[in-house]
DNA sequence: TCAGATTATCGTGATATATTAATTTATTGA
DNA sequence: TCAATAAATTAATATATCACGATAATCTGA
């Protein structure tokens, strides 16, 4: 337990974008799915589009995840391994 | 990706309390060591005792450490195996 | 029971995060 | 180029979290 407890602020920020509760169904949707795209969570989790897009940028500027443009759509899916390894350890079944 | 993600709530809960620098601090420093009293905590953080305190609060009401009295001194250690799970992919070596 | 040591709680100003309607940007097909 | 669709951004408000001094509570030895 150093007093430099500053170098852990990366992964405080990786951790604080997964704690919520929005945020983490769509990890873990993503996780099972492997993709997805804005429309499809949005009709999900009924939320408004701004709320889903709003949480989607927070993951994103995270590094947790990526879109990748498909016409109209763009496609998120999960970017980081550590991440995954997270949601194993969350959601084992 | 199911409508209730009130189901996450839970995990979103251990995760926030997870995230940030000091108290990832502390829990590594849990990890490793074992336990440790609040005053221990407090010196090699070089933080008030009550920030320290607090942070230890919010830890304990997330479930993610207990404290075990032992004189004056307090002694806390991690509670949860999920916790320990996740530290292990946060900081694996 | 009193003093000293250790930890917890309270109060509060500062900072950060959440939500969502309204607007803007980007892309496609007609 | 226009209209329609999908997604991002903006802006405003509400809510939550943070840090920390001051104070309270708890325990022990004398």
């Amino acid at each position: 337990m150093e007093k430099d407890f500053r170098q852990y602020s990366e992964s405080a920020d990786l951790l604080k974008a997964m704690a919520h509760p929005v945020r983490l169904c769509i990890l873990r949707g993503l996780m099972q799915k492997g993709d997805c795209n804005v429309s499809h969570m949005q009709h999900c989790l009924d939320l408004p589009q701004s709320t889903i897009s709003m949480h989607l940028q927070k993951l994103r500027a995270a590094g947790a995840v990526e879109g990748v443009r498909n016409g109209l759509e763009i496609n998120y899916r999960i970017k980081n391994d550590t991440i995954k390894g997270l949601l194993h350890c969350l959601f084992p079944e």
